[in-house]
DNA sequence: GTATGAAACTTTAAGCTTGAAGATTTTAGC
DNA sequence: GCTAAAATCTTCAAGCTTAAAGTTTCATAC
């Protein structure tokens, strides 16, 4: 293979060992400072975003993993009491998703923290290279989805 | 918070969406072409880079990942015939890991397959971009070690 | 040499994740 | 209206992941 395709290849595993590395910080920190995990606070900014509530295969579809997954995390935000399930009239397959009361409050609450993590995180990144990796992370999404699309 | 920790924010999770799809196509083709999955692979290419084989401990620490997770990838990879546990001699504790021929073979053809698909997905990034996406990951990984050493 | 603590590893409990199979309900074609 | 296909969701089996607790072995200090 050639050059440029190692190159690729580096770049891909660099990027991997960053975000890796970022989850790793945020998982930890959100178990320690709020008693909660990764996908039950992508769960909640899913929701938080859409106020009127999803429906749970919007909820995978918008975080991108399968339908038995959502389905075990909104059981246990609903034990917590996080979120609650509506039924979605004139369909009695669907349910609707939204946070409560009280989930609002703690979303808000762990969503200021998170953004300073990141903050930080992410402080000593220029603006040049950003832009870079804007442009970057643009150009893969989209081959994804091309090939995605062409299935 | 200010307009530019939400664009730090912005940046972080256009990251993570980008990552999550480039595993979740990885993870298929692994799958599809090679009945794989990712974790077995990064295990394998860790070995195969060090071809003296590896510690348990040294493995989980190169993967960053738990001990006792390297434990049940190691324990499923020896059953496929791809990895064998040896002693360490004066070191009743440790065992050392390697691969096996046939996983080696194995592993080159699964690693062939994976710098093209590599390849392909970053194919549209330019050299500019790529440039400025390793500056921005080192910033982050700079800033992480950085916290990590502080404890 | 013996106790104490550290190191290497495994086990366990809980939760996350996927793909596939199953149950129920809705939609569309006839 | 009836049937077939599709949609929505849950359940299941297998595997991944972590933190914490446990086991065995080693190193150190006395």
């Amino acid at each position: 293979m050639s050059t440029i395709s190692k190159d690729r290849l580096r770049l891909w595993l660099r990027l991997l060992k960053a975000t890796r590395s970022v989850e790793s910080a945020l998982r930890e920190n959100l178990r320690q400072e709020f008693q909660t995990t990764l996908p039950r606070f992508d769960v909640m900014a899913a929701l938080s975003r859409h106020g009127q509530g999803l429906k749970m295969s919007e909820l995978s579809n918008v975080l991108k993993v399968s339908n038995g997954n959502v389905t075990g995390i909104v059981e246990r935000l609903v034990e917590d009491g996080h979120v609650l399930r509506e039924k979605v009239p004139g369909d009695r397959r669907a349910s609707r998703v939204r946070l409560t009361p009280d989930g609002e409050a703690e979303f808000a609450r762990q969503a200021e923290a998170h953004e300073g993590w990141i903050d930080e995180i992410f402080a000593a990144v220029s603006p040049e290279a950003a832009q870079g990796m804007s442009e970057a992370l643009d150009a893969v999404a989209r081959q994804l989805e091309d090939k995605e699309n062409a299935q």
